[in-house]
DNA sequence: TATACTCTCATACTTTAGTACCAAAATTAC
DNA sequence: GTAATTTTGGTACTAAAGTATGAGAGTATA
């Protein structure tokens, strides 16, 4: 995908080139070229040719792209970073039920909120509530929530 | 800072120029140039150097470095930090009292407890505290300590 | 089969929490 | 100083939480 500015700088070579045939053709008519001079002069315009050469090569010349990695801090807040402390968890010892009411009660659900979202009677979930305290170590639904969201096991 | 390898090209062109320089004496030995042929003579040369030119230039010439800037974005973790939301405490308009009851409060205190920390009687820490639900729209201590987490208006 | 454990539910009771309403100091703002 | 707000405290009551005890049904497990 040449430019057009590329293709600039052939059509001016293109007119120096022109317009140097022209000056060597006016020459030949106004001087008479010394035979002994015919290598010096073969030089010359080979040297100056040369140069154009390099001067046109070095305005054709794509330019090396150079990447340049830069690091970007960027603070993101840890997407709810909770990672269940199943040691402390197993330590207690509770039973599925008595998790799944401690979860729910961690959620700020009443006994009976909790009675009726797992379909059972408000005296049930008093027993594992109970039963939860004392594993615990607690003495309310307040120290519990406290203390299972210290040991990290609930969210 | 030219390296050896750049110096080797000039070597080499500096002997193809000879090469042909002498390619070209021997042509005038062995035929006779054509006076009107010298045009052609001259173009061929011009041409040639050029492109020899262009080649030269282009493996000695050190190319135009454009530097392409990327960023790279580096996530970092944010080291635990507690930020009390004080937006939300405002919006909330508890008065000094009602909010050190919930902070009392979300540590599992009971209102004897919070009483006696405060050397208040339990009468006015059940008057903060209903005055607390009422403000927080809440209906119970539990719901009290799980909003106010939400909210992060207590650690 | 016996044992241990889990899960369920009930009754009776005590304690705590929570509501409603009132009111007196103390403090703050106009 | 007066008004508004805060802070304090009380009584009376209802609702919910929590304790203690017992017991039946189901499920593993030795």
């Amino acid at each position: 995908m040449k430019k057009l500015k590329d293709f600039q700088h052939v059509i001016l070579y293109g007119l120096v080139l022109a317009m140097l045939v022209f000056a060597l053709k006016w020459m030949q008519w106004k001087f008479v070229l010394v035979d002994n001079a015919i290598d010096i002069y073969i030089g010359a315009i080979a040297l100056f040719f040369t140069i154009l050469g390099v001067w046109v090569a070095s305005q054709i010349m794509r330019p090396k792209v150079e990447t340049l990695i830069v690091e970007k801090e960027i603070i993101v807040q840890p997407p709810e970073t909770f990672t269940l402390n199943t040691a402390e968890l197993q330590k207690l010892n509770l039973n599925n039920r008595e998790y799944e009411v401690l979860q729910l009660l961690a959620k700020g659900h009443s006994n009976a909120d909790i009675a009726a979202n797992l379909f059972l009677s408000v005296s049930t979930i008093k027993t594992h509530v109970s039963n939860l305290y004392f594993k615990m170590d607690v003495k309310s639904r307040t120290q519990a929530i406290t203390k299972a969201k210290l040991l990290k096991i609930i969210e």
